[in-house]
DNA sequence: ATTCATTGTGTAGCTACTTCACTATGCAAC
DNA sequence: GTTGCATAGTGAAGTAGCTACACAATGAAT
C-alpha cells in the first residue's frame, strides 16, 4: 500500500469532478449543433461502422435495438442520416449520413482534437507521460473489477 | 507545445474511457441498492446537506425545482426519505433520511472510499502525485474553458 | 413448403429532465 | 391589516433515453 485512503479518496474526487465538466463541456457542444448526447454517439459509432443497420448499431451502442430506432427516428428528423434500402436484406436499413451529418460528424471530430489538445497541449511531457500510465493503471483496475461483478 | 496531439487525443480517449467504466462500475452499485443516478446523487447531496427544503437540493443539484419534487417522490416510495414539515415555514419540506436512507448513504460513502482504495492504493506514490497532478491541470483548463464559453 | 432466426417497429412503461401555470404561504410596506 | 410581491412546492404537458414484450416481414435452411 503505497497510496494513503484519503489521498485515494481526494483523487477519485477530482477524476469526478473532471468527468462531470468534461462531459457538460461536451454535451453543450453537441448542443449548439442540434444534438443529444445518444444521438451524438450514434453518429460517432455510425462513422466508425459506415452505414450500418440498426442492429450493428445497437450493438455497438450496447442498446437495444429498439432504442436505436428511436435515436435513428430523431436522426432522421433533424437531417443527419437517413435509412436506405439494404441492398440484399429487405428486412434492413441501412443508416446512413447525409452531407449535414457526414460534415457534423468531421466537426465533431475536429472539435474533440482540439479539446484534447486544449487539455494536454501545454502539459509538460514528463507529467503527461505520468498521467496517462496513472490512467493505464486505473482502467487495468476498472476491467479487472468490472470482470469479476 | 509540449505534448503531440495525437497523444493527447489518446489520453483523451482513455479518460473517455475510464469515465464511461467507472460510471457503469457505480451505476450497478447503486441498482443494486435499490437506487438510480439521478436519486443517489439527491441522498448524496443530502447527507452534506442535512435535512434540507427541496429548493436547497434543487440549487445544489442545479436541477429545476420541479424536477426535485419527481425525485424525492421516488425517494420516498423507496423508503429512503421522508418529508416532514419545515418548522418555521409552512410552505416548505424538510427531505429527511430514514434508518434505510442513511445506512444507505453511509454504505455509498464506504464504497466509495473503497474504490478510491481499489483505483489508487497499489499506485507508486510518484506515479500517484503525477496523477493528481495532471487532474489538476485539467481541472484548471476546463474550468477557464467553461468560464469563456 | 415448413420451420426457425433475424430486422425493425408498435405498445406500454420507467427515469430524468424541462417550462409554464397555479396555490399557499411568507414578508414587507403602506 | 390589507395590499402586493417573492418564495416553496406541485400539476400539466412535453422531450430524451432507456427497457421489455409482442408481432409482421423477410431470410435461410432443411
Amino acid at each position: 500500500m503505497t497510496t494513503k485512503p484519503e489521498a485515494a479518496q481526494d483523487a477519485l474526487n477530482k477524476l469526478l469532478q473532471v468527468v462531470t465538466l468534461l462531459n457538460e463541456d461536451m454535451r453543450q457542444d453537441f448542443e449548439r449543433r442540434g444534438l443529444t448526447p445518444a444521438r451524438t454517439h450514434a453518429l460517432w459509432v455510425l462513422a466508425e461502422l459506415g452505414p450500418s443497420p440498426q442492429r450493428a448499431l445497437a450493438q455497438a451502442l450496447g442498446v437495444t435495438a429498439r432504442n436505436v430506432t428511436g435515436i435513428v427516428d430523431g436522426l432522421v428528423e433533424t437531417g443527419f442520416v437517413t435509412r436506405e434500402p439494404h441492398p440484399g436484406d429487405r428486412r434492413a436499413t441501412l443508416v446512413t449520413f447525409t452531407d449535414k451529418g457526414a460534415h457534423t460528424v468531421h466537426h465533431l471530430q475536429e472539435s474533440q482534437r482540439t479539446l484534447a489538445v486544449q487539455l494536454f497541449g501545454q502539459m509538460p511531457a514528463e507529467r503527461f507521460s505520468a498521467f496517462v500510465n496513472g490512467m493505464d493503471d486505473v482502467l487495468q483496475v476498472i476491467q479487472r473489477e468490472l470482470a469479476k461483478g
